[in-house]
DNA sequence: AGGACAAAGAATGAATGCAAAATAGCCAAC
DNA sequence: GTTGGCTATTTTGCATTCATTCTTTGTCCT
């Protein structure tokens, strides 16, 4: 046995009160909704290790509140997917597996498919200079080799998409599974190989053009497979790490 | 205002555990994962009028249980998005307005557009030829004009390409909107339009083809459209209600 | 008579308490 | 030295209790 994470195992850092209200409806108020916004973030940020066995105490302690309002979080978020509740034994961060993982791609992968076909029908031309906007601000992040910057820009392109099928239903699904996503691309950030990025580059240029035709079919296979690729590259990469850098903190 | 349900409103029949396991991971075990599967059940089954408020305290007495697990299963069935809970002033289920109702659809349609885009991937024969079996049960309802059957039909038919598409995940979240949507059709079952019922048939027998062919990304587009046209069918009825017969028990 | 204010009652939100289950710690026996 | 069982401590699950907020009702003033 690895080791069942010793009493210091989680560090005392509370998220600090987020600025932005992310997904949830209006939680804010209250208490537990406070609580399962800081918590949710503090999940998916990594900051506690996978199948790690976290005391409800000491979250209570690190939060300053008591168990009540904690357990409602944590009923919520596991009922998100974020993290399983083992029947009288606690609560451990889900732990996906590669199953999972391609799994949740996939999902990813339709939904954002979907986002691109309804996107066609409702999309204005401002819209689509401002995606325009952002495709070439990756371009300049791929020529400089700036890994960071391409992913965040290219994140933002796909949240523009999101965006524009005009389905708030479908935005809170995408943040929910992409919050499931982001939770491993914290630990290893994957799709670094050079042959995956020029591809992927193409793709978005071919996204772009079907955009800018309406063609909303089109783009949504495009995407599925755009998609599709990036999680063969993620899958890739999670087999046999560290390819290009640690790059970690 | 029309009410704010009397005290009576909400009638004491306990869902009566249910049988099979819907969706949640194992939460059958404690009291909390028990009332949630009861509550959700008793919700989607529309036992709670639309808007009406459920003090806590009644619902306790229905279930024969304390406030606490009630809460933690109250908080995650808001954030499933079947009840809504205003702070300070309790739970209440969830009015899906029109456009809500629109994106639901929408947002199932692209789920199924996945489902059959994943199913072509591995569906083995032996699957579709029991689909194709549902779909000449379906015919025979059809045929004879049995609106019960055919949706029963209907609805297992689009199960099994869902879980011909192998991914648990998306199961799952097919099974979370269906079961908001579901909310609504038990109070109004819609698309009764006898032209738009052949013309399902119709495009049923094109998935069929489609699937035979293993063909993907069309029959991506045909669900799509298939589950599209299904919406405007619904949104139509829901516009102007009574077209065939009442039929509420 | 109608509306506004205030107080009582009720309901929600969070904390605490208590019982049951699980974990670990320890001692004894093999 | 290791393994098995027993006890003590920790932790979870649920009930109960307390504080705050909302609702309602009654009264007073205009």
């Amino acid at each position: 046995m690895k080791s069942t994470i010793p009493d210091t195992g989680v560090p005392i850092t509370p998220p600090a009160g987020n600025g932005g209200d992310r997904q949830e409806n209006r939680h804010e108020a209250s208490l537990h909704g406070e609580i399962l916004l800081r918590l949710r973030d503090y999940v998916v940020e990594g900051n506690i290790p996978e199948g790690a066995r976290v005391p409800e105490r000491r979250l209570c302690e690190m939060l300053g509140i008591s168990r009540t309002p904690l357990r409602e979080a944590l009923k919520v978020l596991a009922a998100e997917g974020l993290i399983e509740l083992l029947p009288n034994r606690g609560a451990r961060v889900r732990q996906l597996s590669q199953r999972d993982l391609e799994e949740l791609f996939d999902v990813m992968a339709g939904l954002e498919s979907l986002a691109g076909r309804l996107a066609c029908e409702a999309i204005t031309d401002a819209e689509i200079t401002a995606i325009e906007q952002l495709h070439y601000e990756m371009y300049g992040h791929y020529l400089h080799r700036d890994m960071h910057g391409y992913f965040q820009t290219n994140q933002r392109i796909h949240e523009s998409i999101v965006a524009a099928a005009r389905n708030e239903t479908l935005k809170i699904a995408y943040a929910n599974f992409a919050g499931r996503i982001r939770r491993v691309r914290y630990s290893a950030n994957f799709a670094r190989k050079r042959q995956r990025w020029a591809e992927a580059m193409r793709e978005h240029e071919s996204i772009l053009d079907a955009l800018r035709r309406r063609a909303g079919s089109e783009l949504s296979d495009i995407l599925f497979q755009h998609l599709r690729n990036k999680r063969t590259a993620a899958i890739e990469h999670l087999t046999e790490p560290q390819e290009d850098a640690p790059a970690s903190a």
